[in-house]
DNA sequence: CGAATCGTTGAGCGAGGTCAAGAAAAGTGG
DNA sequence: CCACTTTTCTTGACCTCGCTCAACGATTCG
């Protein structure tokens, strides 16, 4: 793992780009983040990145690695962050509070992973954006970290593509797209959304034939 | 959930397009697969569709709903499917064998859509097609059920498509390519896969151009 | 204030999609 | 076993969404 700086007995830093752990690493601790962003990734041999996971604050990084499992696929930073560091030793034993969390957490795991496969295999360029902001502003709102219809987003560009299988330059055309729409205002890492619905209804695709009519939304018809 | 034919006290059995559960069930079992193929999916208003998991036999479908989850995305058998329920109620308590299985099924679901959400987001036609075949293959054998470099492999070009994110058709043609390069041998429900090496080359992507030169495919040489 | 990093724009292209139609299998019922 | 239907596979022509390459502003940060 990373060499870390230690900032009290448990909690720990790491900049941006710096790794909290590295593939086939067994770790023993898992982190609660506590501020600022991380993600998992996969690199392809000719560069080709993709990433396959977001942690946000309050999120385990990550829940299986509390039954023993090594690291598959690396974790970094991508802004500074702070991290509470778990000892994995501290819950292999049965149901505790901790114990349960993980496993709610490893869960939702599975149906956000879900929902990105979906959005990869299936949706637009635009869907996508507009799903993945969707879904941080969700989770930012869930920690009480979303404030009025905004809250921090400081992915770059870049790390948008790498989330959403695009090319920076495409991600660029697509949210100028957007915000012309109206649909979002992104500037200096902060994300406003003028419509929740508008958005989460450009997330999910175009409404059916048969209803389509009544549920259009007045920003962005639904298209073709 | 859907109505099943019952063919002992807790093996049931499902017919093709059957639904083993559909979204929001609260399920009251789990199925463990004995024979036949099964798939969790999602489908978008316009009628695209993402097939998120296969289920082979010997899988657990799906752990999660041990720890009383709703069902988020649908299931329904891609072939007959032969089953055996277990009820949920029997591993609501602690660390028994039935436990550790679906904990240990957990996390590798977890892992295998992290590759699946690489795929779709970074591997072209080609490399994802040969991922997919090599994933089943290396699932079967795992389970006994491959036969020298050969297993059943009764997916449609269709739900191919569905799984890779592509067309019916553009998988028609991507499939011809591999053939006719000797990567696979596909006809009737079966795989057979001449060089097992050669198909995960192609499905990792090519080697980055310093060891390019050493590891090269005859069959397959790495694309520009 | 200089150096990275990040964002923006333009021109051209290509992998994969769409539409349409026909051939080959695979079920189905008599 | 054989007509019949349905599903699956295959092929061709054409199109488009998103990629590539390249250059130039705009921020950010030391």
């Amino acid at each position: 793992m990373a060499s870390v700086a230690s900032v009290s007995d448990d909690s720990v830093c790491f900049r941006p780009h710096q790794y909290l752990a590295r593939e086939h690493d067994r770790p023993n601790a898992i982190f609660r983040i506590e501020e600022g962003w991380a993600c998992r990734f996969h690199l392809l041999n000719d560069g080709r990145r993709q990433v396959t996971a977001l942690f946000l604050p309050g999120d385990y990084c990550e829940p299986q690695w509390g039954w023993g499992r090594r690291v598959s696929q690396p974790i970094v930073a991508l802004t500074r962050v702070r991290a509470v560091r778990i000892d994995c030793v501290s819950l292999t034993s049965r149901p505790s509070d901790l114990y349960n969390d993980l496993r709610i957490a490893l869960v939702a795991t599975v149906d956000r992973q879900a929902e990105w496969i979906v959005s990869l295999g299936r949706k637009s360029a635009l869907e996508r954006i507009a799903q993945l902001l969707y879904e941080i502003y969700e989770r930012m709102d869930e920690r009480g970290l979303a404030f009025g219809q905004q809250c921090a987003m400081p992915l770059t560009q870049s790390v948008i593509a790498d989330v959403t299988g695009l090319t920076p330059v495409h991600v660029n055309r697509t949210l100028q797209v957007m915000r012309s729409a109206g649909l979002v205002r992104l500037q200096s890492r902060w994300l406003r959304i003028p419509d929740l619905d508008a958005l989460r209804r450009v997330a999910t695709g175009p409404m059916s034939a048969l209803n389509a009519e009544r549920t259009r939304s007045p920003i962005m018809p639904v298209q073709s």
